[in-house]
DNA sequence: AAGCTTTCTGACAATGTGTCAAAAATTGCG
DNA sequence: CGCAATTTTTGACACATTGTCAGAAAGCTT
């Protein structure tokens, strides 16, 4: 079970070289930049060959979808486990979730393609469950590090707001907030010049806006987010062309 | 010119009935679900007479946007015209865009899937120039009432901070929140039952964070919210089903 | 090497978009 | 009204793309 039969093992590494050049083509002309023709052509191997791995093409989007989620879902919860108090931890996670954008570029049309088409009638019943749960686990491990802040007297929700909720807000945020960034050059002429910091700070006055201490004013928290990229995101960061 | 001839009159008639009908296709199905075989088999036209109204189904697409787009634009216009403090009249403004997504649960859909894909190369320049049209005004009314907030010393912007950056927090939070809404059960999932009162704390709590007067904790903004429905929007929320 | 199993192939069916010459309908005008 | 000019509509055609499957090829076992 140790080594793979010589053919065995070329269709294991055809499966992810699937994924590589789908996640190229996809990110070249979206949806139909992906034809299943030029996928088989490139790989030199026919149409059907691409059948035996995926029942359709939207199993392959959707594969696409599970690879980044889950690097996503790692990256989080490096950062969540980042030994200070839970404001900051929180913002270890905005680094995170910065640093995945910048280095999954392709991820957000990925996720808009799932979006848009109705794709999930089409896929397979596992799959939608492993995309599923990534996001549950993501939002459980922000959800978590609220609930530490709660514990720790850092900030008092009110009634009828849940850490749940809150978890919202930021999803919310960063997902709207990269995905007018991906989509549209409308930042650049509102004359946002540097878009991401821009969203940090919007972000760090929603959780000022919960009173969760210690407040954005009280702290250097662009230093506090440069150390983060440094100790925890060292192998990450360095592999973007833009420093941080 | 008051009256048109029959045949232009029902060529223009026709025109808004594509829309309709595709309008309801893509809510259907989404970019497949609409079919321009079975759209002009559905209005009893041929596939070429389509063609006469639209280049590509594309441009059909993206007419919907504009369609949309612009009924917004009007709501917008309106809320923010409302006789109050600039904070209300935000929160006005957030009223809007609430009934707006609300009476057009389509749009997110085809905003969606202009998204994903990549339209923009087949559409008409014009089309696409109207499209960035009504966002750009949009965004105008709303940071004019930044403006006006900060005019009046309700509210401060730090340095590097502009009022455009702040708007780009609203759009990020209400894009990404009305996304995740349409797109996923995973809100319901999170305990949030009821998701729009939640995405109007969150707002209220960035504003709150922002310290723009008067902060939520000082006025009831549920029941200021309530008034302007009934005041600025009464049509468009008498034909909601459940009630605001 | 022969036989069995797995994998691959490419022609085929099915579906969908966009085009265009010819047909039909409409309009303008004497 | 009648007829010619113009506009509009039609549907067959060309082309592209996804998914299928019987037969061919390759791999594995003894």
């Amino acid at each position: 079970m140790s080594t793979l039969s010589p053919k065995k093992q070329e269709i294991a590494d055809r499966e992810s070289r699937i994924l590589e050049l789908a996640r190229r083509m996809v990110l070249g002309g979206g949806y139909h930049g992906l034809g299943l023709d030029g996928l088989a052509t490139e790989l030199g191997v026919s149409r059907g060959t691409i059948y035996n791995h995926f029942k359709c093409k939207e199993e392959i989007i959707l594969a696409l979808l599970v690879e980044t989620m889950d690097k996503r879902r790692e990256m989080f919860q490096r950062a969540a486990s980042y030994r200070e108090v839970p404001r900051i931890r929180m913002a270890a996670i905005g680094v995170a979730a910065e640093l995945f954008v910048r280095l999954y570029p392709d991820h957000f049309q990925v996720e808009q393609i799932v979006k848009s088409d109705s794709i999930w009638d089409k896929t397979t019943q596992e799959r939608r469950a492993l995309v599923k749960g990534c996001q549950m686990q993501c939002v459980g491990i922000v959800a978590g590090v609220v609930r530490d802040g709660v514990a720790q007297g850092h900030l008092t929700l009110e009634e009828d707001m849940t850490p749940e909720a809150l978890v919202f807000g930021l999803w919310s945020m960063t997902e709207g907030a990269y995905s007018i960034i991906a989509t549209s050059d409308a930042v650049a002429e509102l004359g946002i010049l540097e878009p991401f910091p821009a969203i940090r700070r919007n972000i760090q006055k929603m959780l000022d806006g919960f009173g969760w201490a210690p407040l954005s004013a009280e702290i250097d928290f662009d230093a506090t987010m440069e150390k983060v990229v440094k100790e925890v995101f060292a192998q990450e960061s360095a592999r973007l062309k833009q420093s941080w």
